[in-house]
DNA sequence: CTGCGTGCAAATGCTTTGCATATGT
DNA sequence: ACATATGCAAAGCATTTGCACGCAG
């Protein structure tokens, strides 16, 4: 219990039981989880908080980059500790710039696991397209 | 204009002005549009429509598959007429059974262009998983 | 002791719905 | 004429915010 604790000073956090509760839980998910369900848990085992603060802590800790957030559609959101987070390069045909982005595909993932129930384990992902730079240059030159 | 007419009778849907314009707006869009985008544009073109009545224009619409609706997050939706939707294959590497869906792409492009301003152009996708039939199979195995 | 964290209630923003009226066929 | 479409206002729902009080450092 003190590891969660040392995360938090790390990070200049003031340690509280909701936090503790709420961070002790996102380490032991391996899922995703939304507010809701981290209240539950935190109920379960007797840590009382609002729901509000549920959604603050979050916010929180996604700020200090401990937790992704990620939108699953219909205005929800899911969270996940980071542990085996990965990124993507989004490569751009115009300036051969390089962007770095979180791997969307636990969006993807989510919403194709709700709406058909298949659960992908695997995936190959090549992107490529044209930077917000490049974009502006090229709606310059379209204008002309 | 009377290709719209054309179109709804087709579909059994009875012709009234916020239809045509709206099929029609949908149709000449390039790009997936909100509700409230296309409530405008009706407006614009001097028809007088509520924004309920594009939402329920909407659904009807995407019910008789003459557009689809996607998530792009923020419990906010896009519609873009259908022509040149394309579909993938989910493949369930423990049964090989083949299922499929539409692109989630737009899905993914509109939410990386929205938080980085890049602007796919193509992409490379290959899915596979696990199915919801071999999900549960598989859970039943576990509990054993 | 002081500022930050919290609970509570109310607000938000997009979307949806109920109901009385208007409109298409 | 009759069912269905529409406008208006109000409800829904996950999330966010304002404010007064409480607690950690």
């Amino acid at each position: 219990m003190d590891r969660f604790r040392g995360v938090l000073k790390e990070n200049n956090i003031k340690c509280t039981k909701g936090r503790l509760s709420i961070l002790k839980i996102l380490e032991e998910n391996k899922e995703a989880a939304n507010a809701e369900r981290i209240y539950e848990k935190c109920s379960k085992e007797g840590v009382k908080i609002d729901l509000s603060t549920v959604y603050r802590t979050l916010e929180l800790f996604e700020k200090m980059s401990l937790i992704e957030k990620f939108d699953i559609g219909e205005g929800k959101y899911n969270y996940l500790f980071k542990e085996h987070n990965h990124k993507h390069i989004l490569h751009c045909k115009l300036c051969d710039k390089n962007l770095e982005i979180d791997c969307p595909m636990p969006q993807v993932s989510d919403i194709i696991k709700s709406k058909t129930g298949f659960v992908l384990v695997e995936e190959e992902i090549k992107f490529s397209g044209i930077c917000k730079d490049c974009a502006k240059i090229n709606k310059r030159k379209e204008e002309k």
